[in-house]
DNA sequence: ACTATTTCCTGGATGC
DNA sequence: TGCATCCAGGAAATAG
């Protein structure tokens, strides 16, 4: 559940807490590991760091480390939102078939301590707390991190969808919805024979976008989600690029959405549920289209819940 | 190179 | 009330 807007309004919220604070020791639990990354890697990484930021990118939680100790050498503080326009083009590695984006790259580099990062990938029922150590270790937490100030970072997650890893330079697989220009966004639809609801989830196009704010965006740009992507004018396509921005920048601005398991970093409820055009928990449709009044309707593509007005979205 | 399908996982909702 | 079944879906893995 944890789209674009709910990991940013999570990172945000995780920024102002412990940015600048010392990660001491990590305690990672047993069983099936929810890891991308080799445990004692993770807990190498880790330990003794400062975090210098907390950010989002496409649906990661990036934390971006920095060495404690010497006083000499401050690593500069991390690309911030530096133009990732500018880098599309040069970024593309001569290894572009390995380039799946959430692998740790941990090739070469023995200078690993410098601009290392703790990637954290939600999943669909992940949560990254901030506790006391006197604060119940609630069920199904799988990492402990103890900070410095005497704080605890906690890895919870009931459905163990989520993923922790280790990363130098992590890039997303594909494209930040928001931050895409509209000619390469066109670029990443063309020809593409799948729906369009299911293109959209596809991360590595771009990423961020989850099946709420797929559903959203389609009807505000009244597009039918099972037409193809390539049957769709460049009109069309302008009109979805906008849908996209508008979705994600109000899901932002309502602090996300609590449809279940989700809660702002303070741990109360997002309010972008209250704000959705067409996506309905557990099919419940009794709430109409805010545009024409038709009941909205739900379909399966590509195994997942599908939310749209018939009568706005015509095929 | 794509596209489609399956699998993982558990709490809460629903059904009998 | 209780127990079984269904449903939610991000993304890796597998199949076509």
């Amino acid at each position: 559940m944890p789209e674009l807007p709910e990991v940013e309004t999570i990172a945000r919220g995780l920024a102002r807490r412990v940015t600048g604070d010392v990660m001491e020791s990590v305690w990672l639990g047993s069983k099936p590991e929810p890891l991308k990354s080799p445990a004692r890697e993770i807990v190498a990484t880790l330990e003794s760091k400062r975090i210098a930021d907390v950010r989002r990118v496409g649906k990661h939680i990036v934390f971006d480390l920095e060495p404690t100790g010497q006083t000499g050498e401050r690593p500069a503080k991390p690309l911030k939102s530096r133009g990732s326009k500018s880098r599309l083009s040069q970024s593309r590695k001569p290894t572009s078939s390995k380039a799946r984006g959430a692998k740790a790259a941990s090739i070469g580099s023995k200078t690993t301590s410098e601009h290392s990062q703790w990637i954290v990938h939600l999943g669909m029922t992940g949560s990254v707390v901030v506790s006391t150590p006197d604060a119940e270790v609630e069920k199904h937490t799988h990492a402990i991190v103890k900070l410095a100030s005497g704080k605890e970072l906690r890895f919870v997650d009931p459905r163990r969808f989520g993923r922790l890893s280790v990363a130098h330079q992590f890039q997303a697989a594909g494209s930040e919805p928001l931050e895409v220009e509209l000619d390469r966004f066109v670029e990443l639809f063309k020809g593409r024979k799948t729906p369009i609801k299911s293109a959209l989830l596809n991360q590595g196009l771009l990423s961020g976008v989850g099946n709420i704010y797929a559903d959203e965006s389609l009807h505000i740009a009244r597009i039918h989600p099972l037409r193809t992507a390539n049957t769709l004018s460049d009109d069309e396509i302008a009109k979805l690029y906008a849908g996209i921005r508008q979705a994600l920048s109000d899901g932002i601005r309502y602090e996300g959405a609590s449809i279940n398991w989700y809660r702002k970093p303070d741990g109360t409820r997002g309010e972008s549920q209250d704000h959705l055009r067409v996506y309905r928990e557990r099919g419940n449709l009794d709430k109409p289209c805010p545009v024409c009044g038709s009941p909205i309707t739900k379909i399966w593509v590509g195994q997942r819940g599908t939310h749209f007005c018939p009568s706005c979205q015509t095929r």
